[in-house]
DNA sequence: CCTCCACAGGAAGCGCAGGAGT
DNA sequence: ACTCCTGCGCTTCCTGTGGAGG
């Protein structure tokens, strides 16, 4: 190989994205971005926006608890008011600030403290610091800044799974000894049952009030698609049937937006790939495919090792029937650690890891009774088996594993 | 109707890592 | 540098159970 060849095959792959025929802008169909106008939810922005508004008047806003599935538009929703909040605040010069923290990529109750106090201006080391410590550099900063503040925790079920909702208290306690500033929390979350964990207090006061965002309907998301379409796309690159065929796949899955564009994206970039000037529904079909196989493998490629090789041995016992028992499947991979010459976990884990995987979405296991033959588990493979198995060969260890026996 | 299979799944505790406090 | 604390993956021990076959 050359090094003109590698500067050519550069040229060509370069020059051929500045030439695309297809996308306008593709970032307009990433999940971060945030459109300057959301359709069908302007009734939640409404409320959000008439309950932040309080903090023009300089009084402290109510905590906003918001609450709806995956893809429904409530971080869209929530971005866009406080994007509007802190425009009209600066224009009126009232002291407003705001703070976003993705909690499940700041998990701990540390990191999000940290981030809220460097969103407010402060300075946090990595780490050495006590949480005691960071709370009390927080209400200094708080305080200080004599005015206030709107916290937002997305995907706020995260930290509370992890950490408890102790944090979530500290913060909403803090406004009984604030005096000039104030503190309000938007708490974001997909998970229903998450208001149950909460501690009571906490409950309320995160509660005073709630926002739903209802899953859009298929004819919501085809009208969504089509305005975000029309900035991504060029004229005519869209094939007639190719949004109602991602709006439809969405719907069924419980009216994922997100889901929805990211289908049309890939259908996009998988036409974009092939040279095409068009996207079809066959590119929609194929995207399907490449979305689901990119889920599973990021899934079982950050399996631990028993639980692939317990993976390993479901597909390997439903290559010639539908299911396998636990039973079986202890069975069947005590054999693959004894080839490996690894130890096996025992019986009682290998239960709890069937449920993971069960939970996962990979395998699906249902609990039947057998009668005078006993009550076990009726363990199916529920994603592709290609997908899994390519995702599994990835792994060295198991990819031995594949030829032998 | 009772039995008893083949597990499910709860409870407690252990060793370890990593992080906080001192 | 050291102890203390916590969470995680796992083991040990355990009680519970739907229903086919006796």
């Amino acid at each position: 190989m050359s090094e003109k060849g590698l500067r050519d095959v550069l040229e060509e792959v370069f020059s051929e994205v500045t030439r695309s025929r297809i996308f306008k802008d593709r970032d307009k169909l990433t999940p971060d971005y945030v459109p300057e106008h959301l359709p069908f939810r302007e009734e939640q922005i409404r409320r959000i926006a008439s309950a932040l508004s309080q903090a023009l008047r300089g009084s402290r806003p109510n905590n906003i608890f918001v609450y709806g599935l995956t893809g429904t538009g409530k971080t869209a929703a929530v971005k866009l008011v406080i994007r509007g909040l802190s425009e009209k605040a600066r224009e009126l010069r009232i002291p407003v600030f705001t703070s976003y923290v993705n909690c499940r990529q700041r998990d701990t109750g540390y990191r999000v403290l940290a981030d809220i106090l460097e969103s407010l201006g402060g300075k946090v080391p990595f780490t050495g610091l006590s949480i005691a410590e960071l709370q009390k550099r927080l209400f200094k900063k708080v305080e200080a800044l004599n005015g206030r503040v709107v916290v937002v925790l997305d995907e706020i079920d995260f930290l509370v799974k992890k950490q408890g909702d102790d944090i979530l208290y500290k913060l909403i306690r803090m406004n009984e000894e604030l005096s000039g500033s104030s503190v309000s929390i938007i708490g974001i979350t997909n998970d229903l049952n998450l208001i149950e964990m909460l501690d009571p207090r906490v409950k309320s006061s995160l509660g005073e009030e709630e926002v739903v965002f209802p899953p859009y309907d298929a004819v919501q998301l085809k009208s969504i698609l089509d305005e975000r379409a029309s900035l991504a796309f060029y004229d005519g690159a869209l094939g007639e049937d190719v949004i109602p065929l991602c709006a439809a796949l969405a719907a069924r899955e419980h009216g994922d937006a997100r889901k929805a564009l990211d289908l049309l994206r890939m259908a996009g970039e998988l036409a974009e790939r092939a040279g095409k000037s068009k996207v079809t529904r066959e590119d929609v079909e194929m995207a399907r495919g490449e979305l689901e196989k990119d889920k599973v493998y990021e899934v079982v490629s950050s399996l631990p090792l028993h639980a692939k090789l317990i993976l390993a041995s479901i597909l390997d016992l439903t290559t010639s029937r539908d299911s396998a028992t636990t039973g079986e499947i202890f069975n069947e991979y005590s054999k693959k650690t004894a080839l490996l010459g690894l130890e096996t976990v025992t019986q009682r884990r290998v239960t709890d890891i069937i449920s993971e995987l069960d939970m996962m979405g990979l395998i699906s296991a249902r609990v039947v009774s057998r009668g005078r033959y006993g009550k076990t588990k009726v363990v199916k493979i529920q994603a592709n088996r290609k997908s899994i198995e390519t995702a599994l060969k990835e792994d060295e260890l198991i990819e031995h594993l594949f030829g032998k026996d």
